[in-house]
DNA sequence: GGCAATAACATGAAATTTCATATAATCTCG
DNA sequence: CGAGATTATATGAAATTTCATGTTATTGCC
């Protein structure tokens, strides 16, 4: 057993620790995974948290900028900018709330909720072409961990 | 069965589509679970991109940058600066490939390397923390999940 | 060998994202 | 009721990240 065969940095390939590391895979699949729609996204003229944020609306018309936030992963103040450039565009409109004039609501327009509609149709054909990639018991796995761990994550 | 008990909007919180979408759980819990450990990176004085190369090199020291940004999940002209403040930091040395002089390899200097030592062994404590959230079910399965699904996503 | 095509890296400008802070409204509670 | 604390959003500067391109080196062919 020749040591010289061995190189002496780690690059045999075998279990190196990114490859292995739970949140590596997670970021990694996540940024392949998600690369491939976006590119779909920015195809239809979308910058990737704008579909992040007509996604949130279409869920829940009316949200607050605070809430799009949190749901959308992105900073408030960056929201804010988001929000104004996808009100030039014609896709969301303001409004302040009646009840508590600090918080503003966001509404899709009718203009938004079409092109979030026909987004949401093109991001579940996606979903079911990564789904199928998996065997049945695999894709019938992935979800229900990835819940639970986030539900014992953000509390 | 009185409509006004239903709002208006999609507000009543349960099967909404986004909550329920691969690519956003993925998103979502790379960005929580990650959150956790980039904010100990922070703390320790790293920036985020500066501890995913620190973890690239300490499996394959001598890589080149090219390499280093496709592991690393960042663009080549931005792994070209993280490296240059690296160095400048006295945590990495260029130089060039003996064979192809077109290539940098990137190497771990000593104080990068224990650095690096240092965070790969709090990432492995962070890692068994966030798997004993599971249960042993799905902390056995999650990985093997990922990899099948990052296996059929690359090429 | 030599020329076109390709690959690796660097660089500067542009775009995006974050940070610190400002403003305004609401809440808490004495 | 009212002063201080807190919450929601906006804003501008700073930092980060991307984009387009430049330079240098290598490869593939003819």
């Amino acid at each position: 057993m020749p040591d010289d065969v061995v190189p002496s940095s780690t690059q045999t390939g075998q279990a190196s620790f990114v490859d292995n590391y739970l949140l590596y895979l997670l970021a990694s699949v996540s940024h392949h995974a998600s690369g491939q729609f976006h590119a779909h996204v920015r195809g239809k003229g979308l910058r990737v948290p704008e579909w992040r944020v007509l996604a949130t609306l279409n869920d829940e018309d009316g949200a607050m900028i605070t809430t799009l936030a949190r749901i959308s992963l992105l900073e408030q103040s960056h929201l804010t900018k988001i929000v104004d450039q996808m009100e030039r565009r014609g896709w969301v409109t303001r409004r302040p709330d009646p009840v508590d004039a600090r918080r503003v609501r966001v509404f899709l327009t009718d203009e938004g909720r079409e092109l979030a509609t026909d987004l949401v149709v093109d991001a579940r054909a996606h979903e079911e072409g990564l789904l199928s990639r998996l065997s049945p018991e695999e894709a019938a796995a992935i979800k229900p961990v990835l819940k639970q761990l986030l539900a014992r994550l953000e509390p």
